[in-house]
This record gives structure tokens, C-alpha cells and sequence, in this order.
RNA sequence: CGGGGCGUAGCGCAGCCUGGUUAGCGCGCGUGAUUUGGGAUCACGAGGUCGGAGGUUCGAAUCCUCUCGCCCCGACCA
């Protein structure tokens, strides 16, 4: 691997586990494989909702909300919509417990429900039974719908964030009257996904479409953002689909046209979740735990007073106090940790590891000088430590370090990714490779489902995308030797 | 569901093999003092049905049986 940038050290799965810990962004509940969302981590969750909502109504969509359950016949509409979620169902079969034998609740078997309810997997069901009444004409066209929404699905394996039995995540769903259109909208989503990402996360992500294998179930295409975790394990942060008619014809979505004529409308549906939560920690983590991206940390810089006495302590927080006023007027979310029960070396780790991007340190010393002492969070040690910065520029001083630091966190995640990138001639090469130093291998393809299969099998790594820019132009499949314009990434993945 | 492992204080663990007074350690927690520019120190203290049930035994955290739960690897997957 290159040089070291997040630790891909004996354990990665337990480095993982501590930064989430340490931060304390989440922590393991009562029900297996769900998950508690502390405050700050909900927090960095808001900062991706925000971020996203923002792209959404950008793009002329708006929110809605649609029920929690699902009749399970309306999965029974799409044919292999069952097939691809049948398997990790939460069912409801039961309105009403009772006591049973030695005092204990059992659900009353005379409340038994005559059609079972699915806890919602993902809704294009639900929501395409709303669509159909909702569309009659062509003017009804195009509908844009978000919704902000928690679903489940019973997982057999879960990790903190990135697999889950409950997540939180947003789903589109929208309706058009051309294919043309469907496509556009699924590219359109596609691209504020990579934006938000590369943008706000510093993840720089890449778009690309899904092989037949890896594709949702009952899509006609996926389109998907990737992004390399600090392990060079691959992370789907971010899907879009073209749905064609299948939902449509499922569910009677159809619109009348300019002639009078009924026509199936051509969907798609797009999902961002609490994952990307986990691509953000995987993506730019160190050894001390969490780095955020300045646009979607919670607390951009926090200010920690240093004193010995009294008198020290009123001087020193009078002047923190007034670099928090200037740097709240200047638009930067700050935090001033006036605790007095632990010491400025404790506040110093314990902000590490939440990740904030900037630390203000406020002495004696710098009260005399009229200064404060910044701390970048992307550079350990002294050389990230700018001392006598005058109270004066401190804003503009702050703002200038988190662009800095925004920009530093995404050149370091492509630079590794990019080191992290390989090309292989034969089948043993990308043996080799996946077995050796890992991340990901980008090659001409022109595989078969079967061979992709027989891939999978044989070294764990999955075909993650057709990537969109391929700059590389024709030449011979790594496998079939045949010669093909096709390039596609292959990884291992989580 | 297949293969491995673990349940002892809020968290992390030792003790079990080879049964024996009052079950230990670290972190955390409480009180006090000294500290505070990189995770403070000392003193005192609180905190346990040893996952549960049954059995063997004079005596069980320890041995046996059953049971419940969790974790890791695999299959399924955002």
C-alpha cells in the first residue's frame, strides 16, 4: 500500500469499532443488529441530510411521507422486487398480545391479521400504490418525491453504520413519461450523490453503472457511487436506478398523452443512507480516531481555554469568549469547552477523536499576546500548529484553514485511492493483486454473469462498477482475452 | 443454517484446567487534596444473584447436563 493515511494495520474492523466509540457517534442496542445513534453521530448524519435535501429541492424535488408498513401483497406486484427482498423480511402478523401460560405476553392469536404487514425494506411498492392514483395525466409529469424514512431489513450479518437491521436513509422516488426522461433523472441523482460527496464528504466517489448481477431488484439499471475505504475495500455510498415500467405496470402507473392515449410511466428510485456515515469515518479516519470534513462537521473548530489560577482562568476565558463571538459572526460552528473538570490535554484527545477539523487554544500566553494557537486536525503534530495567530484575523485565519482542510481531506482520500488503483493483463495478475495489496482493480471486461460469478467465488471481489469516464478506450478483457471497450472496477467490498 | 469463540461490577478482562474462608485487576464512577500549554497524581470509597436452570459434592465462578444470549468467519445484502 502507499503510505499510510488511515490505518489498515492488523485490524481494521476493530479500528473501526473504536472511532465509532471513541467519538461516540453510535453504540449497540438491545436489538440485534440495530443500532443507537448517539448525538454526535446523529449530528454528522443531519450534516449529510442537510446536505443532500439541499441538492434534492435544487433539483425541483420535494418531501413526502409514506407508511412504515407494507400489505404483503403489494410485494408480490414486481416479480423480482420479492425475489431480491423476500429473504430479509420483518413481518408483522399480530395487532394484540395477551397473557399467556406463566403470566407471559404472547401476541393474541385472536388478533391475528388477515393479510400480514412487511416493515418497509424500501418503499417503490407503497409509493408506487400512491403514484398510481396520483398521475392521470401527462401534465402530472414529472413526479419528484424525497422521503426522509427509517427502514429494515433482517440482515444476517450487521456492522455499525454500514449494515444495519434499522437504517435511516432517504429514498426518491419519481415518475416520467419517457424513458429518456427516467434515465436523465437517474443520472441527475447519480451526480448530486458524487457531488455531495466529493464536495461535502472530501470522498472522492466514482460514478458508475452495475453489472446484471449487482443490480436492485426489479431495476433495468443501476447506477451507483464507490468510494475506497482506508482498508482499499470498496463502499457502494449511493444508488440510482432506472426502474423502466416494471413498478409501473405493477402497480397501474400510467398517465394519458397528448393524443388520449394511456401509457405507463417509466420510474426510478435513489437511496443515500446512514452508510455514508461510515464511508466518512472509513474514508478519512487516522490513528486517533475521526477527521470530518469541515462542510459537514458538526463543530468546525472548538476553542479550549488553558489556566492555572484564578485570575488566569477570568483573563484567559474573557478572551475565549471574545474569539467565540468573532468566529460565531463569522459563520463558523464553534464550540468553546469551558469545562473545569478535565485538563487541556484530556479536551485535546477528546476532540481528536471526535474529528473536529480546527482547535483554538487559548493561554496566558496568548492572552498577553493578544493571540490564540490553531491546531489543524488532517496534520498531526506540531507542524499542524500555527502559534501567535492575532485575535484580529482569527476568522479569516479559521475559514482559510478549513478550506484547507476541507480540500487536504479529499486530495489525501484520491491520492490514496488513486495509489490504490491497478491494472491487470490476466486472471492471475488480479488474483495476485486481491490477494496481495488490495484496492481496487479497474480492466477491460467483457465477462460473462457466469464469469463474474465464478470471480466472486474464487476471490471475494465483486464487479462494483462500469465506471462513466473511460479514458482508456478499447482493449483485451483481463479474462475472456477478449477485446472489448468495456472497462469495469473490481474490489472486494463491504 | 455450517465452522470457531465468549458470557464474572457501567466498560475491558483475570480467576476455571487442578472445587476450599470475605471473587480480583484496569478503566470509568463518588468524596477530598494537590494539579491543569498533550489523555494528571495520591488517599479513601461505592459498585457483583460469576447469563439462567438442574445435577455432582461437606463445599461450585470452577466439574457434568440442559438452556438462553452475544461475538467472529461463511452464505444473504445499502
Amino acid at each position: 500500500m502507499a503510505e499510510k493515511i488511515t490505518p489498515r494495520n492488523e485490524d481494521y474492523s476493530r479500528w473501526y469499532l473504536d472511532v465509532i466509540r471513541d467519538a461516540e457517534l453510535a453504540e449497540s442496542s438491545p436489538v440485534r443488529g440495530c443500532m443507537v445513534i448517539r448525538p454526535y453521530g446523529f449530528a454528522l448524519w443531519e450534516a449529510v441530510r442537510d446536505g443532500l435535501d439541499r441538492r434534492f429541492k435544487a433539483t425541483g424535488h420535494v418531501n413526502a411521507y409514506f407508511p412504515l408498513f407494507i400489505p404483503l401483497s403489494f410485494f408480490q406486484k414486481e416479480a423480482e422486487h420479492v425475489e431480491g427482498f423476500a429473504k430479509e423480511c420483518a413481518v408483522v402478523t399480530h395487532h394484540r398480545l395477551m397473557t399467556g401460560e406463566g403470566g407471559l405476553l404472547v401476541p393474541d392469536p385472536e388478533a391475528k391479521l388477515e393479510e400480514p404487514l412487511i416493515v418497509r425494506p424500501t418503499s417503490e411498492t407503497i409509493i408506487g400504490h400512491s403514484f398510481a392514483n396520483w398521475i392521470q395525466s401527462y401534465r402530472d409529469l414529472p413526479l419528484l418525491i424525497n422521503q426522509w424514512a427509517n427502514v429494515v431489513r433482517w440482515e444476517l450479518r450487521t456492522r455499525p453504520f454500514l449494515r444495519t437491521t434499522e437504517f435511516l436513509w432517504q429514498e426518491g422516488h419519481t415518475a416520467h413519461a419517457t424513458e429518456a426522461e427516467a434515465v436523465e433523472e437517474t443520472l441527475t441523482i447519480l451526480h448530486a450523490y458524487a457531488d455531495f460527496a466529493v464536495n461535502d464528504a472530501a470522498i472522492p466517489v466514482i460514478k458508475g453503472r452495475k453489472s446484471a448481477r449487482e443490480r436492485f431488484a426489479g431495476a433495468v439499471d443501476t447506477y451507483a457511487i464507490e468510494a475506497m475505504m482506508g482498508n482499499g475495500w470498496a463502499l457502494q455510498a449511493g444508488t440510482s436506478h432506472y426502474l423502466g415500467t416494471n413498478f409501473a405496470r405493477g402497480f397501474e402507473i400510467m398517465y394519458l398523452d397528448r393524443n388520449n392515449e394511456k401509457q405507463y410511466c417509466h420510474t426510478t428510485s435513489w437511496g443515500v443512507s446512514t452508510r455514508m456515515v461510515g464511508a466518512i469515518i472509513m474514508a478519512h479516519g487516522d490513528d486517533q480516531g475521526l477527521r470530518l470534513p469541515p462542510a459537514i462537521a458538526p463543530v468546525q473548530a472548538v476553542i479550549v481555554p488553558i489556566w492555572r489560577k484564578d485570575p488566569e482562568r477570568v483573563a484567559v476565558m474573557e478572551h475565549a469568549d471574545n474569539v467565540h463571538t468573532a468566529l460565531v459572526a463569522a459563520g463558523v460552528r464553534v464550540r468553546l469547552d469551558t469545562r473545569d473538570d478535565v485538563s487541556p490535554g484530556y479536551k485535546f484527545n477528546d476532540w481528536e477523536m471526535r474529528g473536529v477539523p480546527v482547535r483554538i487554544e487559548i493561554g496566558p500566553r496568548d492572552v498577553e499576546q493578544n493571540a490564540v494557537v490553531l491546531a489543524r486536525r488532517d496534520v498531526p503534530g506540531k507542524e499542524g500548529k500555527q502559534f501567535g495567530v492575532p485575535v484580529d484575523g482569527v476568522a479569516a485565519a479559521v475559514r482559510d484553514l478549513l478550506a484547507s482542510i476541507q480540500s487536504g481531506l479529499l486530495r489525501q482520500a484520491t491520492e490514496y485511492r488513486d495509489a490504490n488503483t491497478r491494472s491487470v493483463s490476466s486472471y492471475d495478475e488480479f488474483k495476485q493483486v486481491i490477494d496481495g495489496d488490495g484496492g481496487f482493480i479497474r480492466a477491460h471486461w467483457a465477462g460473462s454473469d457466469e464469469d463474474e460469478d465464478l470471480i466472486k467465488e474464487e476471490t471475494k471481489a465483486t464487479l462494483r462498477c462500469f465506471p462513466s469516464d473511460v479514458p482508456e478506450g478499447e482493449g483485451v478483457c483481463f479474462f475472456t482475452g477478449k477485446r472489448t471497450s468495456q472497462v469495469a472496477i473490481f474490489a472486494r467490498a463491504y
